[in-house]
DNA sequence: TGAATTTGACCATT
DNA sequence: AATGGTCAAATTCA
């Protein structure tokens, strides 16, 4: 192992002990200083990231977090595949009109979150699309901010459960929001981070359950009752839960949001300059 | 009835 | 050719 490689791993080190503490803080306060203090603490935490990925760009070793398991592009690390699935039967003239005329997202920012319970990140997000990912046994679900026609937002997300039996969601950003959210305040204040479960699963009831309830085996013969309306999942409980503390001790007490990871198509220029504000801004709102 | 979701088809990328 | 992301008609929901 390289000395880059080994400050790296400082920087890292580093990194998690400020995450730990903005956990704290969070976790204590979330008034006008627990903010505050959180604001710093993630501007300390990023630049220490920043450094971190600076260090093994320049040393030619491959970064590889927790997230990004197949490290096979190293742009972007968001996506895996393999080979299998049959295809498609033939069906003759149809529709004609140019659907799809879109183009793949190659340089928008993007990030993880892998939590164990559905979250309400408190933006209005409409889903557009789900498909069934190899190697994957679950389902992935497409959104995109309900605003974008109304105002233009590209801000996409992706919701796929990865684990079921210790449910793991696992929540993929694209893009940021440059739309006035419009919902009532009530959603707005809560925050993920808050570890006070049963409030988040209070919350989700209403939006939730009815938006997130087709995390099921991709099993097409299953047929999910949507009667069913009025009571979440069972999956969206489980305030006792604690299925983080397999994969990561030390964020145990992190309940809703167990890990994120920034990832960006083009991290060095992201870094290499000043760490961009709109991606604080995200990074505290959700 | 309008808005949100479902679902198969279409398209770009690999 | 295979796969993932998106579109949009059909369907469901409020």
């Amino acid at each position: 192992m390289s000395s880059g490689n080994k400050k790296a791993i400082e920087e890292l080190a580093r990194g998690k002990e400020l995450a730990i503490q903005l956990r704290d803080l969070l976790d204590k306060s979330l008034g006008d200083e627990g903010l505050v203090g959180s604001e710093d603490l993630v501007m300390k935490i990023l630049k220490s990231f920043a450094n971190t990925l600076s260090i093994l760009r320049n040393s030619g070793g491959d970064f590889d977090d927790e997230v990004s398991q197949n490290p096979r592009n190293s742009n972007m690390g968001w996506d895996g595949r393999k080979s299998e699935d049959s295809g498609e039967s033939i069906k003759s003239s149809k529709q004609k009109d140019r659907r799809g005329c879109y183009k793949r997202r190659k340089c928008a920012e993007s990030w993880i979150r892998d939590t164990s319970t559905l979250i309400d990140d408190g933006r209005a997000w409409r889903k557009y699309g789900q498909k069934v990912i190899l190697n994957a046994k679950y389902p992935r679900n497409y959104y995109r901010c309900t605003h974008k026609v109304d105002q233009g937002c590209q801000a996409t997300k992706q919701v796929q459960m990865i684990e079921d039996n210790p449910p793991k969601y696992r929540t993929t950003y694209n893009g940021h929001h440059t739309c006035k959210n419009l919902l009532k305040g009530s959603q707005l204040i809560l925050d993920p981070t808050s570890n006070d479960s049963s409030m988040i699963s209070f919350a989700n009831s209403n939006l939730t359950n009815k938006q997130e309830n087709s995390f099921f085996p991709s099993f097409p013969s299953v047929k999910q009752e949507s009667k069913e309306d009025h009571l979440p999942s069972d999956i969206t409980y489980n305030p006792s839960s604690s299925s983080e503390y397999l994969l990561s001790p030390e964020l145990t007490t992190f309940d809703s949001s167990a890990q994120m990871t920034v990832l960006s198509a083009d991290q060095a220029d992201l870094i290499s300059g000043v760490v961009d504000s709109v991606d604080l801004e995200d990074l505290l709102d959700f």
